[in-house]
DNA sequence: TTGTAGGCGTTATCAA
DNA sequence: TTGATAACGCCTACAA
């Protein structure tokens, strides 16, 4: 029919030069038709180009196109753990902003640790993806390693986006941990509590050091006590323990006890009904409202993050051309059984 | 030093032929040295490349290699939610066992929406992954288009990897859905139980389908008796809403709720406790052993899932050459305070 | 064992 | 506007 003699795609996958064939084109006239082009082409080039592609089922070859244009269509987001709901509501997010725009994404888990995330980083520079979504939570400072890692995928052209302060050479969004948790302090010290005793992961981990700051400020601004701080993980067993500590420790009648993760609040709740002690007694609340806290008896007054809404921004930092930091999305505290009113 | 100029990476990122030049060898030498081949090189040759390109910091550019082999060191997962902890339990296995064979997952919502998967798997195939892992639950049938869309894919050279059963072109990784839940329904009947309620998802969805029959055989052949059955959504409120309504039907005491699902179970638990009867009145049991089960009041009876395991599984599937079908991973009642021995 | 050269499927430059 | 043709970065017969 035409000059190349291939009618059906030889190999199982139809290529574009197939394509082209088929519609009695050239390869660049096909390309340009098919995959997104500045350049105009004629209608009457157009549709046989159309016809031919739907007839073979043609798929561009991302990979081809990708070492083309230098460039691929991939975001790579690197999270600590992503059977954690926590990290899979904000890739839920990510995911449905990258769809939005045609983009692809990868999904790595860094395990929290450094060493690791610098292997993962550097395997994934291999696949020049347009944009690296950095929220796997990090504890303490930058490594050198990782700062260099970074700034050769950056130098690379690639985009990096960070959760939360702290990553050269990224576009950062933040998660306001200190106005959320302020106004809990707040809301609380109305509802009439005084004394608290405070639950975080170990010192340094940004996110608890912030909460654990901003309800200290917001209940004692109003009027409230922190009457100790106990440090642990992010994790319920870790709550359980920092609690049954503290009942030793005497706890008194009246008191609240924040954990600046939901898990450790959940753990603190359970602690207490061991040691038959009521919300009546001893007050709980804790931070993230994830979905375990609307279950769990009493329910559990939190902090909302809308983390879906969160990826969704990290992914478009990644994406547009002009983007410029938001405000951090409103945190909104969650008053539900486990805190009931003092006054 | 060398015949051609450039010393330092000119556009950024340093190419396999930058790293050839400084170690001054050819580009079939540094090729074989630094990506897998099966062909040795000496020594003396070996070294000068390693050095060369760890002084660069070389990465291979994933996307040519892909081109050049045809095929990406890529697997590409769908599930129909990732922000639910089900699949992300699923997806941390996936992701576990990819990075143990150096392949790097792409995720993709299907959001159980039938089109939406086929547009998804279309996009996915231009990648040319090793893998299309489908854990997406599916309802019913598969489409016709569908089928057509998996069978270009597979005969592209892709291997497809099911969640279940019914996937033409697939190697089948399965949920012992039906043993786990006649294990539960033989369990509770040795405990005393004696009359039953059932709560699944809808009629057709395959999981919900197994696990009440399973249940079924298990509490009946042990002397049991299922009263009713309802039918409705998996999540919370549903299991609420059919709860509430099997109570206005009028429930006797010393009855079981098995909800094939954990949200159903607690949904029940919620509807159960609003109505101010206890779990020495009505029993509640569900399925999949979620987080929430161990926190909420009275701890729930389930039956876990291995659901990480399973994700392994279905990554190895995906890239094990001589793969074959394993035992599906055995499934443990777990025993909490939600059903209390009756005799 | 090493190097040369052609090919993978696209894009992009530059004449026509 | 269209169409050859040279990149893009890598792999791999095939020849040395």
């Amino acid at each position: 029919m035409q000059t190349k003699s291939n009618d059906l795609p030889p190999s199982g996958i139809p290529t574009l030069m197939d394509v082209a064939v088929e519609a009695g084109v050239s390869l660049a006239t096909a390309s340009r038709v098919l995959n997104g082009s500045t350049r105009r082409v004629a209608d009457s080039f157009r549709a046989p180009v159309l016809v031919a592609a739907a007839k073979l089922g043609y798929t561009a070859n991302l990979s081809a196109q990708a070492t083309a244009r230098g460039t691929a269509m991939v975001i790579a987001l690197l999270v600590a753990d992503i059977a954690d709901p926590y990290f899979g509501r904000l890739a839920a997010g990510v995911v449905r902003g990258a769809d939005e725009v045609g983009m692809i994404v990868t999904i790595s888990i860094t395990e929290a640790d450094p060493a690791r995330e610098i292997r993962l980083i550097r395997e994934l520079r291999g696949m020049r993806p347009h944009g690296l979504i950095l929220a796997a939570s990090r504890k303490g400072e930058m490594d050198a390693a990782l700062e260099a890692e970074l700034e050769a995928f950056s130098r690379g052209g690639g985009r990096i986006v960070a959760l939360g302060p702290g990553v050269k050479d990224s576009r950062t969004v933040t998660i306001d941990n200190c106005g959320g948790a302020l106004r809990l302090g707040h809301t609380l010290a109305s509802l009439g509590y005084r004394r608290a005793i405070v639950l975080g992961a170990a010192k340094g981990v940004r996110s608890s050091d912030e909460r654990l700051d901003g309800f200290t400020k917001g209940f004692c601004g109003d009027g409230g006590q922190v009457e100790a701080v106990y440090h642990g993980e992010y994790d319920r067993d870790s709550g359980y323990q920092m609690v049954a500590e503290a009942i030793k420790d005497g706890l008194e009648a009246g008191t609240l006890v924040f954990g600046a993760s939901d898990v450790l609040a959940v753990g603190a709740l359970a602690a207490l009904r061991e040691a038959g002690r009521s919300v009546e007694d001893i007050a709980v609340a804790g931070f993230g409202d994830s979905s375990v806290g609307r279950d769990v008896v009493p329910s559990l007054t939190t902090v909302g993050i809308p983390l879906e809404d969160v990826g969704y921004q990290l992914l478009r930092a990644a994406v547009d051309d002009q983007w410029q930091c938001e405000v951090p999305p409103h945190l909104d505290v969650v008053l539900r059984e486990s805190t009931p009113r003092r006054i």
